[in-house]
DNA sequence: AAAAAAGATGTATTTTTTATACATCTTTAT
DNA sequence: ATAAAGATGTATAAAAAATACATCTTTTTT
């Protein structure tokens, strides 16, 4: 049971970019910062974009901000927008379910709750609450 | 984010063999129960009884039967077993870890919170809440 | 003793998913 | 025009998971 990279990359961005208040931030900057090749940070940018939580400029002085206060990005939301797949178990797929005991089968239950309880505990969570020692991760990202 | 089939396949094997009281059940009526190869279920009955939770017995007359009671059999220690990996993010696999913020980072907390929360259900069943409407999965079991 | 039925073990292959890289746009301030 | 930024599409590589194959060993029955 793992996440995907990209929905942590996605996470990183988002803090990156939340310690630069107003200040348009580059793909570029993020990449360094973290060490991983501007190519998967601008995969995740451009999710992130059309998902709406940040606000992409092209051009010269163009770069990143977030789209609403950090108050407004729940991390649950984000996780479910970049994580796409959560088909635990055969029978979550409809479409390709050939589980004989479906109908009857209360583990498929448990699973459902366990994964509740997993997104209940997320969704609790904003990009705020991440950002509460903020100038200790400022440090951190070499700002 | 998935649980391997693995994982599935052996609570499929422990809730088969919950059908069948102290009756010693094969490999091969599982696998042709599930529609599954032998192969795929051995391993698992392997795993499984490696960790005891059935014993098998080789031979003529062999097979298989729980090696202690279903209200002893906890869900989430079967996940934990059968799935080996829970790093969900880059920093909880300390060996393999870059992630320059991770000793501010508290979203690594937040998803660790999630994880529990997960496993915290989980716990909670056993076997026997499985096997609560046994006789409705013997049917569908085509027993 | 031989045969048959069961599980044990080890290894190899294939498929799927995820991660990564490359090439080529488009936009915009200077 | 040019340079600096992001946008898009596609291709490749690596890792993980799923599946298959071959060959044991154990035990009961005949
Ligand atoms: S055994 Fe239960 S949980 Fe697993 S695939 Fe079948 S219906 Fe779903
Ligand atoms: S960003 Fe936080 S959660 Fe993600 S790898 Fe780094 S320390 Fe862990």
């Amino acid at each position: 049971m793992r996440l995907k990279k990209y929905t942590d990359y996605a996470l990183r961005v988002l803090m990156y970019t939340a310690t630069k208040n107003e200040e348009k931030v580059s793909i570029k900057e993020i990449a360094e910062t973290f060490f991983i090749s501007s190519e998967h940070i601008r995969k995740v940018v451009h999710q992130l974009s059309k998902a709406e939580y940040i606000e992409t400029t092209r051009g010269r002085n163009g770069g990143i901000v977030l789209a609403k206060s950090p108050t407004d990005i729940n991390i649950g939301s984000v996780i479910r927008i970049m994580e796409n797949d959560f088909y635990l178990l055969e029978c979550f797929d409809d479409g390709h379910n050939q589980c004989v005991i479906t109908p009857a089968c209360h583990l498929r239950h448990v699973i459902g709750e366990a994964m509740n309880a997993f997104f209940q505990v997320l969704d609790q969570y904003t990009l705020a609450d991440l950002m509460e020692n903020k100038e200790e991760l400022r440090a951190l990202m070499n700002q």
